[in-house]
Parts: structure tokens; C-alpha cells; sequence
DNA sequence: GCATTCTGTGAGAGCGCTCTCACAAAGAGA
DNA sequence: TCTCTTTGTGAGAGCGCTCTCACAGAATGC
């Protein structure tokens, strides 16, 4: 064996006494081995406690054996919004039983050191799936000089990016959410957006507004709100103080509107005697909410598997479409 | 350039007009290299795109490039449990600027197809932290058998696994917190237990039971719970159909006191007033529960940040003992 | 002026593996 | 019996990189 590192497969095929071929296909289980063969390597492999070594085998076949999630946010948010870990899931399931591993790769992309940036650039990984993009960080552009494939799960912010991307229609989900408390006879109809700075609060806004301007309605009841239960519950607090008549409400996603039921709860309002609310997300809070919440649905599994797929596609050098899912609308008891 | 194929080293160098070993000396920060070279190296990288291929560069560095965190629970959980989230932080900050990643592992080890037995053995990464060790899930002999350096998170339950490990001074922890409701005066002192199949599950039960019997009172109020807020709601409500006066409450974990607390609402019990609660973790949710909780540090990142501690010295082929970190008690409002 | 250092560079070995190719031995068909 | 497959095996190339070593040329010391 060699000095005092780790046993090679030449040392396995030494001690079996076959060559390093035949050794090799022993591990990679190639049929066209004779028993005797087959046992005396597997016997040196676990008397040796031999363990392939990555590197070497990558090297020859070239396959790609990581890809990034990457979420530009707190670790705190990561871990408390069920939208990361649906997306997480998605991605950890659509990747299968394919040999590659997941890097869950988070934090603030501009957070003084440039971690994610400098990790990014250093080709750790051989594709990204970008999760939660803001206007601000720069990760399309870093994204676009490595020429890293990557696939952005919410269609980018900036215009110019041309990055593939899986988004769903977050206008249209946003109008049906907005046309169904119109149908249930909503007259003074309020949102609490998501961040302004992500295509997905944005277009959730632009639906919302579309939709309730169509049926003749105010549209000044708008509230920024982040995606947080406190930046939730804070938004409906503003719009109620606005306008102590509410009596429709489309909250950008399910950890938000949650706790703007809460919200209106302490403020004396009953939802949906009062106030009706629609969420965004279909998350599994929303069956647990009391009352259960009508969201529109965000197929989550659905684009993450997607989004797995197109970049999988981008891997092997091909040039592939964004691609836009469509929602539904769910009905239960807020609204 | 070879082919249609990822550029290499040899295509930079070859463009730059300068020999493989000075491209290799630009692209890895070598000071001793003119300005001229440099800058015809930099600008034939950035023409051509290159990135330097990891399994290569790997191979002849032999430098580890990731460990893996490996939690055998359902990924709901992991993504519901601050635990899991402190731990994975934690683990994210100590390796914090080695050029290392981070791959979740987890899911149910005995589920099927064996997909993290699998992966475990197939040798994807160079360590692995197991986090939160089940009796049941046969990890250590996995791991033993595969001789892949690994640290337990948590005192492995099989008193034969010998394992380096680092974990928290459970028992002492929980008397720690029995004590704290004997000197408050109360007198039928229950508990809810984690999972029986877990270390700390075991040793916190026993904590209690050694210091509540000390004060000279019952041991038989127990109901086992399993970290989750649903388990520890039902336990609760076991505790008190069978002692309804019940009066001081030890929940082996902050997510279980929380629920617990609500239970005991629901049966109008006040707290701290009727019973006393203390939890066990000093999660985030301690402060922010109503009234805010009473509870037993669990230094999480640091004993993650032991935890890498120990697998980079094991991975260096160092023999390592076991870690145990020491608790104090939090006293807020319920206790 | 000559020996000595320093600096920048290139040639080339070699990391541990897979995989192609050649080839011996055994079986099958004539 | 002689060819023609089939089967199991080994020799050896080569994946893309780093790093040691040797060496030319400039700078320095005497």
C-alpha cells in the first residue's frame, strides 16, 4: 500500500491479485467477471476498507455531481418559510436517484465578504438553481460571467437577464384571487403585496390591480409587506388603520396572510363575516389555519422538477425556453 | 481547444502564449508572476470562460471538498424544527471559509430503498455529522463498516458504537430544570419526553426523574412525546386527564413547551400561575412564546461548531474522544 | 569581473481512476 | 481437426490539474 494514505484500487487489485481493470469492474459491478475474481477483490476492498476516490473517478467520466440551491436570504428566513422547504424538497426529489448531490447554498448575496459570490465563482458545483432573487443582488450577472448553468426558479428581476428561468403566473393567480372576492361581493378590496423588489410581489401586485380596476373597484388599498408573518401582520395593520372598512383581502402569500387573520382577529374583525382573505401559496398552513385558508395555488413540487429538468438540460449544453406554470385557486373558509 | 468540450488549463495557457504551469500559477493567485503574463492569462480566462475543473484539481491537492450533515428525519421535520435549523447554521459557520460544502442529507433511513444508506456508502463525500440518531436507524454501523470519518450529533444510542461524538449534558441539563420547579414550590411535577429511541430523549427523562426523586416527590407523571409540536400537545393533554392538579411541567423541548402551554390554556390552566413550564433548548421560539419561556440552553452551535471541529481532525486521522458540553438554565415567565 | 542569489518560467511527472484495446483461453460450429 | 466466436483479463493511455525541479536571465555582492 502506498506509504500511509488511503488504499488506491491499485492496492485492491494488488492484494486480490488481478489487475486494476478488473478491479475497477468488480466495483462498478461489470457483469464479465469470473466469481473467484469478484469475491477476492470484494474480500480486499472491505479488508483494506478501500473507498473509490471521487476525484479520480469524476475525472474520467465526467459527470457533473452537484448542483446548488442558492437562496439569497437569511438562514432564518430559509429555515421558517415553507416555501424553501417545498422548493428544497422538490429539487432533492426531481434529482432522484441520480448520483449528484444538493448544496443548499444561502445568506445575503451582499453581505460585506461576498460569500455566495465567491462561492459561486468558484465552481463549486456544476449548476445552480436560483431560488429567491431580488432586485439587488447582482447573482444573474456573477451567474452569467462563470457561465455556471443555472436556471432561475421566479422569473428574474432585471429585464436584461437573460437566464432561463420556471416562473408560474403570478398575475393570473393573483386576479383570480383578487375576481373572487369581487364575486363574493368584496366592495373595498386591500392587498398586502410581497416584497416590491422580486418579480413575484411584483406580478402578484399587478394582478391584484388589474383584476379588482376591472371590476370597477378602489385600487389605493395597497401594503407592502416581505413575505414575513411580522412584515404580514404589520401591512394589515396599516391597511386597517387606512381603512377601517375593509372587506376584502388578498395577502401575497400564506405565511403572511396567516397572520394578518391573526391581525384582524385582535383588530375585532371576523374573517369571512368581515373581512374576506385570500392567501398565495397553498402551503400546509393554509388547511391548518383556522379558518382554513382560500389561496391561490403555488405548484411548488411541480416547478422545482421543472426547474431541476431545464437545468439539467442547460448541463448538457442545450438552449432551453423559460417556462411558466399556471395556478389555481383554492376555495375553504377565509374567503 | 479540445473539441466542443469545456475549455482546460492548456487551452488558457495556449491562448495566453505561456506554459500550463503559469496559467495554473494566475488562475491560483501565485505572486510570482509578471504583470504582463497575468493580465494575458486573466483576459484568455475570461474570453474563453474557462473554469478550472474541480475534479482534477482535487485529485492532485487531495483536499476534502464536502461533508455531509445527515439528519434520519422526514424532511418535514428538518424544515420545521429549529433544531435542525441551529444545527445546519451552526455547521455552515464553522466551516465557514474553508472551501468546503455542505450536503443535507436526510430523510428516513430505513425507507425503502435505502437512499441515504446509499449514499452514505457510496462515498459522495469526504465526512459526515449525523445529527439526530435514531435506535433504531443502524447509521453507525453504516458508517463504521465504510470507515467514512463521522461525528455524532448527539450521543449515539447503541452503547457499542464507538463513535466520536459531541453532545450536551442532557440529564444534567433536565435536573437542572426539575430543580427549578422544586424550589418554585410546585409538587407534582410532570414531564413530556422526547422520543424514547433518541439519546437525548433517554437521558433528559432521566435527568428529571433522578432530580424530582431527590426532592422526595412522585416519578410517574411521565407521557412521551416526540419533538414535534403535535406530540407534545397529546402528551399534555395525557399529563393532565391523569393528574388534573398537576402543578410544575419539564418539556424536553422548546417547540413541544410552546404547544404544551397552549394546551394548558385550552384547559384553562394559567401559566406560570397553576403550572409551572419550563422547556428545554432556548430556541427562538422561547422568547417569542406568550408567556415567554423558562428553559434549558442548548448550546446548538457550538456544539455544531465542536462537531466540525472534531470530523476536520478525524479527517485527519486523528482519534478524537467524545465532547460533552455543559447547560445552564434561562429563567423567563413560565417557570 | 566572477560567483552568488533571486525571479519568472516551462517541462514533465503523477494524482487514482475508467475504458479501450489486444489477447489468451475456452467453447462452438464446420 | 481447424476456424470462429465468446469470455475474462491485463496493459496502458489519458482525464485536467498542481507542483517539483531545472534553468535562463536579471540583480546583487565581493
Amino acid at each position: 500500500m502506498s506509504t500511509r494514505n488511503a488504499p488506491t484500487l491499485e492496492d485492491v487489485a494488488a492484494r486480490a491479485g488481478v489487475s486494476r481493470a478488473t478491479a475497477s469492474r468488480v466495483i462498478n459491478a461489470d457483469p464479465r467477471v469470473r466469481d473467484a475474481a469478484r469475491a477476492a477483490v470484494s474480500a480486499a476492498v472491505s479488508e483494506l476498507g478501500y473507498r473509490p476516490n471521487r476525484a479520480a473517478r469524476r475525472l474520467v467520466t465526467r459527470a457533473a455531481d452537484s448542483i446548488a440551491v442558492v437562496v439569497p436570504e437569511s438562514d432564518e428566513r430559509v429555515f421558517s418559510d415553507p416555501f424553501f422547504s417545498g422548493t428544497l424538497k422538490g429539487v432533492t426529489r426531481a434529482i432522484g436517484s441520480l448520483p449528484m448531490q444538493v448544496v443548499l447554498v444561502m445568506g445575503n448575496p451582499d453581505d460585506g465578504d461576498h460569500r455566495m459570490e465567491r462561492y459561486l465563482r468558484g465552481g463549486h458545483t456544476d449548476g445552480a438553481i436560483v431560488v429567491s432573487h431580488h432586485q439587488n443582488d447582482n447573482l444573474w450577472r456573477v451567474l452569467a460571467e462563470t457561465r455556471l448553468p443555472s436556471v432561475f426558479l421566479g422569473r428574474p428581476y432585471a429585464e436584461e437577464a437573460r437566464v432561463p428561468y420556471v416562473d408560474v403566473d403570478n398575475a393570473a393567480g393573483a386576479a383570480l384571487a383578487a375576481e373572487h372576492l369581487v364575486a363574493r361581493g368584496c366592495r373595498r378590496i386591500g392587498t398586502v403585496t410581497g416584497p416590491m423588489d422580486m418579480s413575484a410581489g411584483q406580478d402578484r401586485l399587478a394582478g391584484w390591480k388589474q383584476a379588482v380596476e376591472q371590476a370597477g373597484l378602489e385600487v389605493t388599498l395597497v401594503e407592502h409587506g416581505d413575505f414575513t408573518a411580522a412584515g404580514g401582520a404589520a401591512a394589515t395593520r396599516r391597511l386597517l388603520e387606512g381603512c377601517p372598512d375593509l372587506d376584502g383581502l388578498f395577502v401575497a402569500s400564506d405565511q403572511m396572510a396567516v397572520s394578518a387573520i391573526g391581525e384582524l382577529g385582535v383588530a375585532g374583525r371576523r374573517v369571512p363575516d368581515d373581512v374576506a382573505v385570500v392567501g398565495y401559496d397553498d402551503s400546509p398552513a393554509a388547511t391548518m389555519s383556522r379558518p382554513a385558508l382560500t389561496t391561490v395555488v403555488n405548484p411548488i413540487a411541480e416547478m422545482a422538477s421543472c426547474a431541476v429538468d431545464l437545468l439539467l438540460r442547460v448541463m448538457d449544453g442545450e438552449t432551453v425556453e423559460p417556462e411558466i406554470l399556471t395556478t389555481s385557486l383554492v376555495v375553504r373558509e377565509s374567503a
